[in-house]
RNA sequence: GCCCCCAUAGUCUAGCGGCCUAGGACGUCACCCUUUCAAGGUGAAGAUCGCGGGUUCGAAUCCCGCUGGGGGUACCA
């Protein structure tokens, strides 16, 4: 077991190459509650240094998903701090990577390579046909002394650098999830990767390094597909003569049919898509805790606090999550339960007004019918985007008839059309005369009236409950009529009377 | 192919040698509540702890092998 000793700095680099999805934001979390447990910072940094992959308002709309779940960190692009620019092109442009390439090159750990692309591909593929079981690349330039390097580079050939790596011996790392031996690589397993493009701009691999030991990164929590990669992040660190950080690889999240990991392109996993769709962000906050780490066998709701408070590296998971949506929902939902009727009416606007229910802005007076609403549809909701569909015909006459419901469905078991009509003329009548216009006036009168026509409750409120909303599901009878008010009841009794015939 | 990691019900997860006749949650199915749908309550089905060997008085828990799954294998991150 290692222990974590504070001070404790973490970040989260992601690159600008699209939106955030739910595994980046998962990698974000794990390192910001890594950083409030321990009372240490958590950075986050723009990792751009790939040009053709780099979209415009990317980072952007990371950082937009990272607090709209409630991430907020204390150094940052946006927000600068001690060790800035925490963006990899602005660093790129003060010369940082350059200065340590060279040192690297000075050193003799890394050299001038000036094998194209094309050149290796060819390689590559030689090596293949004759059968070699793993291409390992090591560039003949390795073994050159530097000045012959720079002579070459002189001539205007362009050239990478790349990291000599040892051909013998092995190279073990320790990492907080994978147990206490840590990982062991042979070194000829691995190759002369490139540290610095013929463009001059640095790899992930070597611009990470540099920038998590120039802003005192102390503990690396980062997603599996890193572990192979993290021998020559090693590698590096011995070369620099720098102590390496400590490494923890957090179990990736599968998709869910559990074949390969989460991916932007064939899975809808967008950040910001969940906010679109009414998910709340302490729900999201709470459910992503849970990929890949677990309190105990018993504790799954959990505030922002209380995740703060409890989150520890050795409870994390080795093995993969796996992308549970209907869990996701059903979290949404409790966390909607416990939200208090104004906030929830107030989250619920924004998705009724994008239905065009209500004005946007609304109304003073939609704002209020919508509090008065909410009751009735508070628990059952999973997610707020459900509620335009819910409280549609509040907003709307439900027409009976090809545009709208069928009369057909106001017919109860039981009954018959003509039947049908005369009961709900007999409850136009009562309602018609009904004194006080409350739920449970109208549900003693009603009931009153069953006995009185001898049909069962379930008739006449079921026919009472498609006249009046047009669907055979709905929120309670009486507490719809009493917000839908006696004018609209009664004119939805009489065009429901009439598609009776 | 090669390297690395992982392995408890359909899914997530508790378990770190005896508290396990394997606990919780999602999902599924019943029943209760009930005017529909939810919510809530009760209950059920569902795991020979991937398989095979060891170690031990005793293994889901430790070791080895196999199998399966995942990750990596770029001048992407």
């Amino acid at each position: 077991m290692i222990e974590i000793t504070p001070p404790v700095r973490v970040r989260f680099a992601p690159s600008p190459t699209g939106y955030l999805h739910i595994g980046g934001v998962r990698t974000a979390l794990f390192n910001w509650l890594f950083a409030r447990h321990y009372g240490g910072q958590f950075i986050l940094r723009i990792e751009d240094t790939d040009e053709k992959r780099y979209v415009p308002g990317a980072a952007d709309d990371i950082m937009a998903s990272l607090r709209w779940v409630g991430i907020e960190w204390d150094e940052g692009p946006d927000i600068g701090g001690p060790y800035g620019p925490y963006i990899q092109s602005l660093r790129f442009d003060q010369g940082i990577y350059q200065v340590y390439s060279a040192q690297l090159l000075e050193s003799g750990h890394a050299y001038m390579s000036f094998t194209t692309e094309e050149e290796l591909a060819q390689l590559r593929a030689d090596a293949e046909m004759r059968g070699v079981k793993a291409f390992r690349f090591r560039g003949l330039e390795r073994d050159w002394p530097l000045e012959r390097q720079r002579e070459l580079a002189a001539t205007g050939k362009p050239y990478t650098i790349r990291l000599k790596t040892p051909l013998t011996g092995q190279t073990t790392f320790t990492d907080l999830v994978r147990g206490a031996e840590g990982i062991t690589v042979q070194n000829d397993q691995l190759q002369d990767i490139v540290l610095i493009k013929t463009s001059g701009m640095p790899v992930y691999h070597f611009a990470h390094l540099v920038d998590d030991h120039l802003m005192r990164i102390t503990h690396v929590l980062r997603a599996e597909e890193w572990v192979p990669s993290t021998p020559y992040h090693l590698l590096l660190y011995q070369a620099f003569g720098w102590k390496p950080p400590v490494f923890a690889h957090l179990p990736v999240i599968l998709r869910q049919d559990g074949k390969g990991k989460l991916s932007k392109r064939k899975d809808d996993v967008a950040t910001n898509r969940f906010w679109e769709r009414g998910y709340l962000p302490e729900a999201m906050m709470n459910y992503l805790a849970l990929q890949g780490w677990s309190f105990d066998d018993k504790t799954e709701i959990m505030s922002r606090d209380e995740l703060i408070e409890r989150f520890t590296i050795d409870r994390v998971q080795a093995s993969p999550a796996r992308w549970n949506p209907e869990k996701l929902r059903d979290i949404n939902g409790i966390y909607i339960r416990k939200l208090a009727p104004e906030d929830l009416a107030e989250r619920l606007l924004p998705f009724l007004a994008a239905a065009g229910l209500i004005g946007d802005p609304p109304s003073e007076a939609e704002r209020a019918y919508v509090v008065r609403l909410v009751p009735l549809i508070h628990e059952r909701l999973e997610e707020l985007s459900e509620a335009p569909g819910l409280l549609e015909f509040f907003f709307r006459e439900p027409r009976p008839g090809p545009d709208g419901y069928a009369p057909a469905s106001l017919v109860p078991r039981g009954l018959d059309a003509p039947q049908t009509a005369a009961m709900l003329r007999a409850a136009h009548a009562t309602l018609h005369d009904l004194e006080l216009w409350t739920p449970e006036a109208l549900e003693v009168a009603l009931r009153e009236l069953c006995t009185r026509l001898e049909r069962k409750p379930g008739q006449l409120f079921g026919a009472l409950r498609v006249a009046v909303s047009g669907r055979a599901v709905a929120p309670p009878l009486f507490d719809m009529l009493a917000a839908l008010g006696r004018e609209r009841v009664l004119a939805r009794l009489d065009a429901a009377i009439a598609a009776l015939g």
